[in-house]
RNA sequence: GGCGACGUACCCAAGCGGCUAAGGGAGCGGUCUGCAAAACCGUUAUGCACCGGUUCAAAUCCGGUCGUCGCCUCCA
């Protein structure tokens, strides 16, 4: 069975056909390290993440590029105003970029070239663009791209150019060019640069922005690579000028798939600085919420849709986790020696399973495949005791779905010594059929976010999510 | 002005011309339990923003209207 993804470039869905049998190069576009990443920032790795894991699951080899944009016109202004060097500035927002990543439970990319580390390959691609005379040099000594010069233009974006109305950002650009819809490519040094600047071939300056992207990415996976993704605010001019810059320089096609997440939005709008309505990943670790239920939180919308950020949406997604690792903790254990039962129950849903996923990742389909599942062994469980077999391989599967969600394995979970003692105080008080005791502990502890449950083979006890 | 996405139950959400409109959360009734919790069983849309049209058949296709959001040189 083959994966089908919605093609940005074409507008329709595609069957994926790898360019190296068996082997995916991708590229995603990664955060620009002048602050740190919010929730909304991070839907788009969470779901590049999806990707990334569904092709795994499907037995493809990943090779994913991750660039970190640490140059760029906001960090050197920050950093000139704090009197430190851009690397100094960036350096924490870095360091928190991967933590929290990590915290999201987002499968590490191969490379993460940062920017500033690969100045020289983007002047060589800027050289290039000028010898082929589709770049050209300002008096001030900067390089835009000259758009005129490549037809295709305005592909990706669906947009033309030519009729664009003028934005108000254009107004506020004070590099000269030749034509308003041109681009830099690279900045001429100017006194408020400090002293940020590379010296090169080109003279004294700094890279654009999209060049990093065209240079980094080739560098990595070659001049014709797989998947290219990013935010739907990518769309235009980011990934429009990628495609220019490298199309022209290598005169063959970049990437043959473009995959867009849509945005994450807050109280019904776009969630971005500007607007000031921005959550952070570690301020809601910080408020109980679990990682987690982030997790699912972004991962459970079609990535194409646009989600509405909500405190319920954390909360049903913590609900729905401890669901499933309740399940899941209810397979440990010894179970008796027996027949295989469950074997149409598991073919089943390891078909819905990738049937959904195959379908430009059709999450909601996906869940709605493990939950059917869940129900359906639950079902069958409760007049048929489950084998060993049985318990192993749903777990097996459990584990196999779980490659791809990473929302399922339990953390060591710790309790301090007070709480220890208030659970093994409320045991005795029941021992004891001390119920009003017993129940008063019990609502101690699930104040503190502990919940015990009385079953037929003890007391057992977690934390609720 | 140009381009695009979306509108399905109390909430989230699947659906891609044809079975009783998936699934999850929440609520309600029941089984189990010392009582709970979990689990299980049952239940909650004669209707898919609205108005027309095409068709034997429309949530689904076409046209229009309304509403929400986004892109148009910082943006995931």
């Amino acid at each position: 069975m083959s994966i089908n993804f919605y093609n940005t470039l074409s507008r329709r869905q595609e069957e994926f056909q790898p360019l190296e049998e068996g082997v995916v190069k991708m590229y995603t576009c990664g955060p620009t390290v002048y602050n740190f990443a919010h929730v909304g920032n991070y839907r788009a790795f969470v779901f590049e993440d999806l990707l990334r894991r569904y092709l795994e699951f499907k037995g493809l080899r990943i090779i994913q590029v991750m660039n970190i944009t640490d140059v760029d016109d906001k960090i050197i202004k920050a950093a000139n105003q704090k009197g430190i060097s851009i690397d100094e500035f960036t350096e924490p927002y870095r360091q928190a970029f991967m933590e929290d990543l990590a915290t999201l439970g987002v499968e590490p990319a191969e490379y993460y070239p940062l920017a500033t580390e690969h100045v020289s390959d983007m002047v060589a691609l800027i050289e290039t663009l000028l010898e082929k005379g589709i770049a050209y040099k300002t008096e001030d000594g900067s390089v835009y791209y000259k758009v005129a010069k490549f037809p295709r233009y305005g592909q990706l974006a669906n947009l033309n150019v030519t009729e664009m109305r003028r934005g108000k950002r254009v107004a506020d650009d004070s590099y000269e060019k030749e034509e308003v819809r041109d681009f830099a490519l690279w900045k001429a040094w100017k006194p408020e640069d400090g002293d940020v600047f590379w010296e090169t071939a080109l003279g004294k300056g700094r890279p654009g922005w999209h060049i990093e992207c065209s240079a980094m990415s080739m560098k990595y996976l070659g001049q014709h690579f797989d998947i290219h993704t990013g935010g739907v605010d990518n769309i235009f001019p980011h990934h429009e000028n990628e495609i220019a810059q490298s199309e022209a320089s290598t005169g063959e096609k970049f990437v043959n798939y473009w995959l867009h997440c849509e945005f994450l939005l807050m109280n019904d709008e776009k969630m971005s600085k500007s607007l000031g309505n921005i959550v952070y990943l570690r301020d809601l670790v910080k408020k109980g919420y679990h990682p987690a239920a982030i997790r699912l939180t972004l991962l459970g919308t079609h990535y194409r849709l646009k989600l509405n950020f909500t405190f319920e949406k954390l909360e049903e997604s913590g609900k729905i986790i401890t669901r499933l690792r309740d399940f899941k903790k209810s397979l440990e254990g010894e179970f008796p020696v027996g027949d295989l039962r469950v074997a149409e129950i598991t073919r089943k849903c390891v078909t819905d399973f990738t049937t959904a996923l195959d379908d430009d990742l059709n999450i909601s389909n996906a869940l709605a495949a493990l939950f059917t599942f869940m129900h359906e062994i639950n079902s069958f469980r409760l007049t048929n005791p489950l084998s060993q077999v049985d318990a192993q391989a749903i777990n097996a599967l459990l584990d196999r779905i779980d490659s791809v969600l990473n929302i399922l394995k339990e953390p060591a979970e710790e309790f301090s010594i007070e709480e220890r003692q208030l659970i093994d105080a409320r045991n005795k008080a029941r021992q004891e059929r001390n119920w009003a005791e017993a129940d008063r502990l019990r609502k101690l502890l699930l104040d503190k976010n502990i919940v015990l449950e009385d079953t037929p083979k003890g007391t057992t006890w977690k934390r609720k999510l």
